[in-house]
RNA sequence: GCCCUCGUAGCUCAGGGGAUAGAGCAACCGCCUCCUAAGCGGUUGGUCCCAGGUUCGAAUCCUGGCGAGGGCGCCA
C-alpha cells in the first residue's frame, strides 16, 4: 500500500513539477499536512506565491482523498484529510500485522554493539551501546532486514598477561570466582605491575605466551573468559536485550586474520614502514593508523580491519553499523577510509560510525561513582529499581538514553526518568496498560470491536487516527537514519493524543456504533504503543 | 597547535530552509458521583551563544569569533 502522503504528493507533483515536500501540518488550524512548494514555484514562475498556490489547488485532482485545500499565510497549502480517508486508513493499520511498518528490507546488515571487556563489569559506557544497538536491531529487523549483531567484546591484548600471571602468582583457583572477583583480580594485578618489576617482566613473558599458544595459559585465559560471559549473560537477561552467545565475536577470534590482513594491506601498497611500525596514511587524517607496532605485536587497529573485512566478505554484509562512543569517530572514520583504500570494503557497503555521547551525572561531568570510580552497569539499574518496579525502571533507564540525539551527551537523572508524567517511559507504559484495562473492561462487559475504524466525528479522535497512519513511516526514518529519538518523539506524541481522546470521547459508555469503532481505534493504538515500545527494547505491561 | 561534536525557556531536551520557535520538569490556577488523576486543561517563562554572509524567507546553510566537551603514531 502507498501511503497517504505520498498519494498526496504525487498528485500535487502532478501539477507542479516538484517534490510538494508535505509535511504534518505544524498547527491544527492548519489542517494535516502543508507544502511550501508554492513559495519556491513562486520565484521560477514570476508570480505572487499565493496566485501560485491558488493554481495548485484549482487544477490538483484531490477531491477523493481531501477537504478542498486551503491557501493560508504567504502561499502555504493546507490539507485537510476527508474523515472517511482518513478511517480507512487508520483500519488498515489496524488490521496490518506490522501497522503499517514496511518488511521488505532484505538488506544484510551487520551491527557491532554491546562489546563489554573480560574481567571487568559492564558499565555505563556499554549501557548505551548494548540499548542503541539492541533498538536497532529491532528496528532493522521489523523493516525485513537481516540483521547480525557482533559482540565485539574484548578478550584479548596484553592486560591478560598480568592476569594469568597474577592468578598462578596467588594459586587462584578462576573457577571460583565471579565477574565481579575477577574485576578485584585485575585490580590486584594492575597494582602488582606497577610496583613489582619482575612481576611486570613475567607478565610481559605471560603475553607471549598467550600468543604463542601455550596450554596452560590458554587455559587459564579460557576460564576467564567463561566467568566473564555468565557475567555478561546475566546482565543481558537483566537488561531484556537480544544478544545471545551466538552474537560473541570477540577481539581473538581475528587472531588467525591478522597476518594476512597485513599482507594484502602491504600487498595493495596501502602500508608502508614508518618509524619501525607499519602504518597506513590516509588522506584527509592528520595521524597515520597503526596496524603493527614497532614491537611487532598488533594495534587494535589490525583487529578492526580484520573485523570489518570478515563482516564483508564472510557475512556479507550490505551496511556494517557500529554503536561506539562518539570518542572513537576518528578511529571508526579512519578505520573505513583504510578499509576503501585497502579493498577491504567495496564502495556499495555502507559502514556507519552510530557515536554516542557521555552519561553526565549532575554535576555535568562523567558519571562517577561516590568515590570517583567508574558507575557499575548493575549498581546502576540498583538505584534504578529503588525507586520503581523492575519493568518500570528498565523502561525508564532505557528511554532516556533512547529519546534525547545520540550524539550529544545526557545527564542522568534517575529521580526524571522514572516520572510517569512527561517524556519518559514509565508514561508512554502507562498509555498502553490503560489502554489494555479499556479493551478488558469492554470485553466483560461484552462490547463488540468494530472491525474498522468507522467514525471519527471528534477532533481528538481525528488526531490520534492521523498519528496511527505515520507510525510506518517513522520507522522507516529510524532505519534510514538511525536515530532512535524520532521513535521515542513519536510515540511520547502519540500517547499524548491518546491521554486527550481518554479525557474527550468516553468510550465504554458511548452508543453503540461510536463504541465499536472507538474500541477499534484503541485497539490499533494500543498495538502501535506495543509494537513501538518493543522496537525501543522496552516492555509494555498490561496492568500498571 | 590541528581536527570533530555541541551551544534553543530557570532545568532537561525536541525542532536542522518556511506561518506566531515547541514539549516536559519546576512555579501558579483549574478539573475526579465519570473507562487508571501514574491523567487533562490553562497561566507565567525565549536577544534560538555573538557577529557577518547567502536567501523572497535562517534557530536551521556558509564564514569568523566565544564557550563547553572529545580526539590527535605504537592503550583498547
Amino acid at each position: 500500500m502507498s501511503s497517504l502522503p505520498q498519494a498526496l504528493s504525487r498528485r500535487i507533483e502532478a501539477v507542479t513539477g516538484i517534490d510538494p515536500e508535505l509535511r504534518p501540518a505544524t498547527k491544527p488550524q492548519f489542517g494535516h499536512f502543508q507544502s511550501n512548494v508554492a513559495l519556491r514555484l513562486a520565484k521560477t514562475e514570476g508570480r505572487p506565491p499565493r496566485e501560485v498556490a491558488q493554481r495548485v489547488v484549482e487544477q490538483a485532482d484531490l477531491g477523493d482523498l481531501c477537504e478542498p485545500p486551503e491557501v493560508a499565510g504567504p502561499g502555504f497549502i493546507n490539507l485537510r484529510l476527508r474523515t472517511d480517508v482518513l478511517a480507512r486508513a487508520a483500519t488498515e493499520v489496524l488490521t496490518d500485522p506490522a501497522s503499517g511498518v514496511p518488511g521488505g528490507g532484505g538488506e544484510t546488515v551487520v551491527i557491532d554493539y554491546s562489546a563489554p571487556n573480560v574481567a571487568k563489569q559492564m558499565h555505563v559506557g556499554h549501557l548505551r551501546s548494548t540499548i542503541i544497538g539492541d533498538c536497532l536491531t529491532r528496528v532493522l529487523r521489523a523493516l525485513g532486514h537481516t540483521v547480525v549483531p557482533q559482540n565485539h567484546i574484548g578478550d584479548w591484548g596484553r592486560q591478560f598477561g598480568m592476569l594469568v600471571e597474577q592468578i598462578l602468582a596467588e594459586g587462584l583457583d578462576v573457577a571460583g570466582l565471579d565477574l565481579a572477583g575477577a574485576e578485584e583480580l585485575y585490580r590486584r594485578a594492575n597494582a602488582h605491575f606497577a610496583a613489582d618489576e619482575a612481576f611486570a617482566d613475567a607478565s610481559r613473558q605471560r603475553v607471549v605466551l598467550l600468543q604463542s599458544g601455550d596450554e596452560q595459559t590458554l587455559a587459564i585465559w579460557r576460564q576467564l573468559i567463561d566467568i566473564s560471559l555468565a557475567g555478561f549473560r546475566a546482565a543481558y537477561e537483566r537488561l531484556g536485550v537480544l544478544l545471545t552467545d551466538a552474537d560473541l565475536a570477540g577481539e581473538s577470534t581475528y587472531n588467525d586474520d591478522l597476518p594476512a590482513v597485513v599482507a594484502e594491506l602491504e600487498e595493495s601498497g596501502a602500508a608502508v614502514v614508518d618509524d619501525g611500525a607499519l602504518v597506513v596514511f590516509v588522506e584527509g587524517f592528520n595521524a597515520p593508523m597503526i596496524v603493527r607496532k614497532r614491537d611487532g605485536g598488533f594495534g587494535y587497529s589490525a583487529t578492526d580491519l580484520a573485523a570489518l573485512r570478515h563482516r564483508v566478505r564472510d557475512l556479507h554484509a550490505d551496511r556494517i553499523l557500529y554503536v561506539v562512543g562518539a570518542e572513537q569517530t576518528f578511529h571508526f572514520n579512519q578505520v573505513f577510509a583504510v578499509a576503501r583504500k585497502a579493498g577491504f570494503l567495496p564502495a556499495e557497503v555502507r559502514a556507519e560510525h552510530v557515536g554516542y555521547g557521555m552519561v553526565l551525572g549532575s554535576d555535568g561531568k562523567r558519571l562517577r561513582t561516590r568515590d570517583g570510580g567508574t558507575m557499575k552497569l548493575a549498581d546502576l539499574l540498583d538505584a534504578a529499581e529503588e525507586r520503581a518496579a523492575r519493568p518500570i525502571a528498565l523502561a525508564a533507564v532505557k528511554y532516556a538514553d533512547l529519546s534525547n540525539s545520540l550524539v550529544k551527551d545526557y545527564v542522568f537523572d534517575l529521580d526524571r526518568m522514572v516520572q510517569t508524567t512527561g517524556d519518559t517511559g514509565p508514561y508512554l507504559q502507562y498509555a498502553h496498560a490503560r489502554l489494555c484495562q479499556l479493551l478488558r473492561r469492554a470485553e466483560a462487559e461484552g462490547h463488540p470491536v468494530s472491525p474498522s475504524v468507522t467514525r471519527l466525528d471528534e477532533p481528538a479522535e481525528q488526531t490520534l487516527a492521523l498519528l496511527l497512519t505515520r507510525f510506518g513511516e517513522v520507522v522507516v526514518e529510524v532505519g534510514t537514519s538511525l536515530q532512535p529519538h524520532r521513535l521515542c518523539s513519536y510515540l511520547y506524541e502519540l500517547s499524548g493524543a491518546l491521554s486527550v481522546f481518554y479525557e474527550q470521547c468516553p468510550v465504554l459508555k458511548s452508543e453503540e456504533d461510536v463504541r465499536a469503532s472507538r474500541l477499534a481505534l484503541c485497539t490499533a493504538v494500543r498495538d502501535v504503543l506495543a509494537r513501538g515500545l518493543d522496537l525501543l527494547g522496552i516492555e509494555a505491561p498490561e496492568r500498571m
